[in-house]
DNA sequence: CGCATAAATCTAATCGTTTATATTCCTGGG
DNA sequence: CCCAGGAATATAAACGATTAGATTTATGCG
């Protein structure tokens, strides 16, 4: 019923043109006090609603941006998203959410990209017809998507992921297993052994060769039996770690490349009769939840998601206006002290 | 460059009107095949795209939706929200995203609910203007928030949250929790104990009906020092725990009204020396992702999350339509049995 | 008081579609 | 071969705003 209340409307009740009431609304040009006053007091009477759709039209400008998720309800998606929407707020831009849903279509198989081409294709061309003004990508893994998607032109952001011709926000998984490296050695361990994810992707030899420039660094023994390749299950995790601790000389410390795999290092610990920290020092990496509900509290590094969201986001609008894109410097993850990490048999920290 | 194909364009280059492209496009009318063939080819050509907002503005539809959700990071948002674009992907309907994140903006104090009524009100007039079909608002904890949102006759539907005017989904708080008694109840368990949430919240009030019911069905003992109530932190669960084990005759069974008060229970028993399952059964509440790494692994109630979204918006598109509301059933949770529940000292299930 | 000039307001075109209505083009039967 | 009548296509008016440019109104100064 009121639906109906258009600047005409309110033009016509306030005895002025359209043009008028446009100007008090946006203030593009003066328009004097008492009719600005008589205007206003019409639009109260009427409750006028501002009709974004048709000053878009007109404006060319939808303030809206994409985003396309592989899947939200993979743990680190939301935190991006309100990242996103962070930086959204405060610039008065609105997002659109495409749900691939990608878990639910087409299983774990990743490696399938043509089985979800069609979908993101379809989500970009959706997109494109609602005049966003761009579009930030969230991966659910990180890995390459190159070629992936065409947004003929439209400025695009990739997060999470890796891609070759565009912009991609993915923070520093080699510094950050570089840095509890180091962390485990001021603590006084020499012998760090490191359980890694899938041996194919990407963060697993990133974080790999932070843990490997660690070890050189600190002259520490780099040895084959140290490493033990997961493939981020939790029964790897336990398998690796019984593996690690039925060794002559068993490490003192692990650094396990996330959380899911650590509760497993947690498991074989306590199955081994180690106790943790006293006999096994342990990192994690993703600071999921329920890595402070483990027993002890797992020590891991704290993934920087809100600011790759909202970074993605600003990176994107710098595009949007045509201003050239700036290196971003990659967000830096944070390693959380909790109880799971302590110095060896009663060695100082150095 | 290429962005500014639109019809006229092409009717231009095919030689007919702009209405006969749009009939083409759209299949409004009878077109020649002939005449068909050389718009589509002229589209093919000039690498046309619709133009969603035009669209809009003329036919005053968007087929978009908003949903306000208050805080995405909360843990069973995203599964809401999945299920939301699950009906909308199936329904060409698009979604525009409002997170309130309110957790950062005023912590976790939602009874201070003009704090954040501000917040919606604006989040409400943004998605107005963008002329969205209608709103689903996703509540993070379940509450009533009648008159937090006017939505001047646009339909609306509360998720997780309950409200008295309007339509809400909520989840069978009541059934999950008496279904859990009587699954317990069912393995040979006569003393089984709760663990509530902070008893001011409507969720602990219907679960403890459930329980109370299901106790006086089975003609269970029902004493107050079963009855333990906690503020939904891990801690609070394993204090409320000890308390049971040293009674002087401790239950055999808990129910834990979440899984992070459940890890609680978990680490109590293990410190007070009780196995579980063997010495006590537990049954949680939320079925997180955590539980399925707890050990032993936690037998839990999942919640209908996905389908809650989609509910939602199945609903929400009948009001939209202007079809009557129809009493949607409350989804129901399910017990998924792990390995927290075993029957009490070798009892054998009835 | 009259007029030049500045300020306020209005007119009308436009954005990219849809869709009544008008017009033109075919088709086939007499 | 002509013409009625239906099929195909074109014209033009919306939808709700913005914004040049035209027009009107107000202001100040000689």
């Amino acid at each position: 019923m009121s639906e109906k209340v258009s600047i005409k409307e309110i033009a016509a009740k306030a005895n002025v043109s359209i043009a008028t009431v446009s100007y008090v609304l946006n203030g593009t040009r003066n328009v004097r006090p008492k009719t600005k006053e008589r205007v206003l007091r019409v639009i109260e009477e009427l409750n006028y609603q501002p009709n974004d759709i048709a000053k878009s039209l007109k404006s060319k400008k939808t303030n809206t941006i994409g985003v396309i998720a592989e899947d939200v309800t993979v743990f680190n998606v939301p935190e991006i998203i309100d990242g996103i929407n962070d930086y959204a707020d405060g610039h008065d831009l609105h997002i659109v959410l495409t749900n691939l849903r990608l878990h639910k279509r087409v299983g774990h198989n990743y490696a399938d990209v043509e089985a979800y081409r069609k979908y993101a294709a379809n989500a970009v061309s959706d997109l494109m017809a609602k005049q966003v003004e761009g579009i930030i990508y969230v991966g659910i893994h990180p890995r390459d998507v190159t070629g992936l998607i065409d947004t003929r032109g439209k400025p695009i952001v990739y997060t999470y992921c890796y891609t070759q011709n565009d912009l991609s926000i993915q923070y520093n998984d080699e510094q950050a297993a570089y840095d509890s490296v180091c962390y485990l050695h001021d603590k006084g361990h020499r012998r760090i052994a490191v359980i890694t994810g899938l041996m194919d992707s990407i963060p697993s030899r990133l974080r790999f060769n932070g843990y490997y420039k660690a070890i050189m660094e600190h002259e520490l023994p780099f040895e084959p039996q140290l490493i033990k390749v997961g493939d981020w299950g939790t029964e790897s995790g336990l398998r690796a770690t019984k593996e690690l601790l039925e060794l002559e000389e068993p490490p003192t410390a692990v650094l396990v490349m996330n959380d899911v795999m650590a509760a497993g290092t947690l498991r074989a610990a306590w199955e081994k009769g180690f106790r943790v920290p006293e006999d096994l020092s342990i990192v994690g990496f993703d600071n999921r939840e329920f890595s402070d509900y483990l027993q002890p509290r797992l020590t891991t590094l704290d993934l920087p998601l809100h600011e790759m969201g909202y970074s993605s986001m600003k990176s994107l609008m710098r595009l949007v206006n045509g201003e050239p894109a700036e290196p971003v410097p990659m967000p830096l993850c944070v390693l959380l002290e909790r109880e799971s990490v302590a110095s060896p048999n009663g060695a100082e920290t150095s």
